[in-house]
RNA sequence: GCCGGAGUAGCUCAGGUGGUAGAGCAGCGCUCUUGUAAAGCGCAGGCCGUCGGUUCGAGUCCGACCUCCGGCUCCA
């Protein structure tokens, strides 16, 4: 048979060669190093028989070459852990961005906690540096059930019973295939590398629960995460990676720049610190000068509604259990959770002409969510919501004109912190209102928007808002969770619920089309996503202390205090470290505080009117003269670099 | 909400098998008056998350609850 490699030329192999065979044939050195093959753009197993046509051997090189062995590792896991705890039932372990996971159903009363991480990692490497061979076997799916069913199995005998279920009718599922290393046999799609010695550095990390099939009405079973890498430095740098990520945690960096607190007695609602507020006050008024800009007109609605409110928006039906409601004088009230009805009835309250169309009202709205308790997430994740909200009210007509807005404004808004989130575009879900026609021509014009500006997204069926579809802007946080920040959502439902109406130029009624729509998301989650893409360094115009002043001795106060007050006056967020300690001291605090400039003040400053500039994390930047500091620092703000 | 782990001074953390708490940094006081990432000495600081139980005696053992951490489900 003739396969072609990578390069174009031919290799001749004798008929049903496998890839080891054809590494082989290329050289000894590959033979050794070789993974696994790509045929058809499919990774295989190295002993699987070869077609006619391309091959590409894939080494350690090769992207695919960590999803092989975490994909081992997985199962030399399981190996591990069938061993040591019998009784154990396995259930899935797939390779996964950053490592591996297995989830386990272990025997009642066993808890495994990251104690028993040694105990499991040894018997792993007894597994790995036995070298054991992965080897397939194609079995009927009878046999396959009868033998996992003998074991007491029974989430591999789901699997397959639903993989024959879920079958295409045309191509049923007669066999599934089967992988095992020395006593351990799992049913595996696969491929595997050729043995487990390939798995060249492994760790586990952390064990938590996880629903069977991720179905919160489902067992929790147990699941051990691990990574793995191709050598001990990668593992090595993943660790030192990890490390840094965590030194940019918001949580840990809102602790130590003392921008935002907690409290036990309030969970999931910060406390604005001083320089936290700074921050918050920043993006408020870019957030307010961009929207009166894009002909948004800002209002200021109530928190607290009556419940009939809620039962007529729908809320009270779908989202009541994620609400707070409170009592007083026999009439029920609940916090808002969301701030379209109140714009509605800001809508309503006047009588609308097409000519008004399209209505923009814009809001810092402050709602609350009842967010489960395990849920919360240091200011990612709140139940106090102040989100940077939007309603667009406009005709059909308007609508697709108006989606792209309020796209464009969220790029103008993530350009401003050189941010690049992720689009996600959502349609229909299964319990939705509205016709066919409407989705139709809503989801149509959402994604027209997207392509005809260019606009890479990834496409999300089924996940829409019930009353329209949405797009989405998603962006992964210092430990790698993605969050959303901005939605733009259609919305024909609304505006029926609560009868919103506009005259025509034909005097006739018409309903309105709503776009909700909010593009930080939250001031509290932007700002937690700012203190980690900026790893606390904000630019000038957000840093809460922007300058401070550093007398080298008590002689210099007095200049220090002028100073500082006189570049106050010019706007600039200024304070002195009066204490008496060493300027090396002073210095060091000001950088651990990340205060974007430092400035010196001794005797030389001091007779010629001058600051000794120093730039956080560049060092000293010599002298200036005090007003043209402040001029250069002006400058910088107003540029937002 | 579910599974697992944790809660000791403002922060970071020590406190085998029960005998009324300790360090560094921060804070305060004194000395030093300093030129680009930590001067020295001293002092003070804790209902050991909350409530209940076992015990002569609980930071340590048991239970419940609260909060936090890592995941899962859900979500801006």
């Amino acid at each position: 048979m003739k396969v072609t490699l990578p390069d174009g030329s031919p290799l001749e192999l004798p008929e049903g060669a496998t890839g080891a065979d054809a590494a082989r044939a290329i050289g000894e050195g590959l033979a050794r190093a070789a993974l696994g093959v790509r045929q058809n753009g499919d990774l295989r197993d190295l002993d699987a028989p070869l077609e006619e046509g391309p091959v590409e051997i894939v080494t350690a090189k090769d992207p695919d070459a960590l999803w092989l062995i975490r994909h081992d590792a997985a199962h030399v896991l399981a190996t591990a852990v069938m061993e040591l705890y019998p009784g154990v039932k396995i259930s899935i372990g797939p390779p996964i961005a950053d490592g591996f996971y297995y989830d386990f159903e272990f025997p009642d009363g066993v808890k495994v906690s990251d104690e028993d991480f040694e105990r499991i990692e040894q018997k792993m490497r007894e597994h790995i540096s036995a070298d054991e061979h992965f080897e397939r076997t194609d079995v009927p799916v009878e046999e396959a059930i009868e033998r996992f069913r003998a074991e007491g199995q029974d989430y591999k005998v789901e699997l397959i019973e639903d993989l024959i279920r879920d079958a295409d009718p045309a191509h049923p599922v007669e066999t599934v295939s089967l992988y095992r290393n020395g006593p351990f046999t799992d049913l595996c799609r696969g491929p595997h590398a050729p043995g487990t010695r390939r798995i060249k550095a492994f760790k586990l990390t952390s064990v938590a629960g996880a629903y069977w099939r991720g179905d919160a009405a489902r067992q929790m079973l147990t699941r051990i995460y691990g990574t793995a890498f191709l050598s001990k430095e990668q593992l090595e740098e993943h660790v030192e990676r990890l490390e840094e990520a965590r030194a940019r945690d918001h949580r840990k960096l809102g602790r130590e720049l003392s921008l935002f607190m907690l409290s036990d007695l309030s969970p999931g609602s910060p406390f604005w610190l001083p320089n936290g507020t700074h921050i918050w006050n920043e993006l408020t008024s870019l957030w307010r000068s961009t929207n009166v800009e894009r002909g948004y007109t800002e209002v200021r609605t109530p928190i607290l509604y009556d419940v009939d409110l809620w039962k007529r928006s729908g809320h009270w039906d779908v989202y009541r259990d994620n609400m707070y409601f409170t009592e007083v004088e026999g009439r029920t009230m609940g916090l808002k959770p969301m701030n379209c009805p109140a714009h509605c009835q800001i809508y309503k309250h006047e009588q609308r002409s097409y000519r008004d169309l399209p209505i923009r009202l814009a809001e810092q709205g402050l709602v609350h969510r009842h967010e489960p308790s395990g849920t919360l997430h240091g200011v990612l994740r709140v139940r106090h919501i102040t989100q940077d909200d939007a309603h667009v009210f406009c005709t059909e007509d308007q609508l697709e004109e108006e989606a792209l807005r309020c796209l464009d404004f969220g790029f103008y808004i993530y350009e401003q912190f050189g941010l690049k989130p992720r689009l996600e575009l959502s349609t229909r879900p299964e319990k939705r209102v509205g016709t066919d026609e409407m989705w139709d021509k809503a989801e149509a014009a959402l994604q027209r928007t997207l392509e005809k500006n260019g606009l890479e997204y990834d496409l999300n069926e089924g996940d829409g808002a019930f009353y329209g579809p949405k797009v989405d802007a998603h962006i992964t946080d210092a430990i790698g969770r993605s969050w959303q920040l901005g939605t733009v959502q259609l919305d024909y439902y609304m505006p029926e619920r609560f009868e919103l109406a506009y005259t025509g130029a034909d005097n006739a009624e018409h309903r309105p089309v709503m776009i909700h729509r909010a593009l930080m998301g939250s001031f509290e989650r932007f700002i937690g996503i700012l203190i980690e893409h900026y790893a606390g360094e904000f630019p000038l115009w957000l840093a809460p202390v922007q300058a401070i002043v550093l007398p080298i001795s008590d002689r210099h106060l007095d200049y220090a205090r002028r100073s500082a007050e006189s570049l106050r006056e010019a706007g600039l967020r200024v304070q002195v470290d009066e204490r008496s300690e060493s300027i090396k001291k002073k210095i060091r605090e000001a950088e651990v505080l990340k205060v974007p400039y430092m400035l010196v003040v001794g005797d030389a400053e001091q007779e010629s009117g001058a600051l000794a500039v120093r730039r956080h994390r560049e060092g000293d930047q010599g002298a200036q003269p005090l007003a043209e500091f402040g001029e250069r620092a002006l400058h910088e703000i107003a540029d937002r670099r």
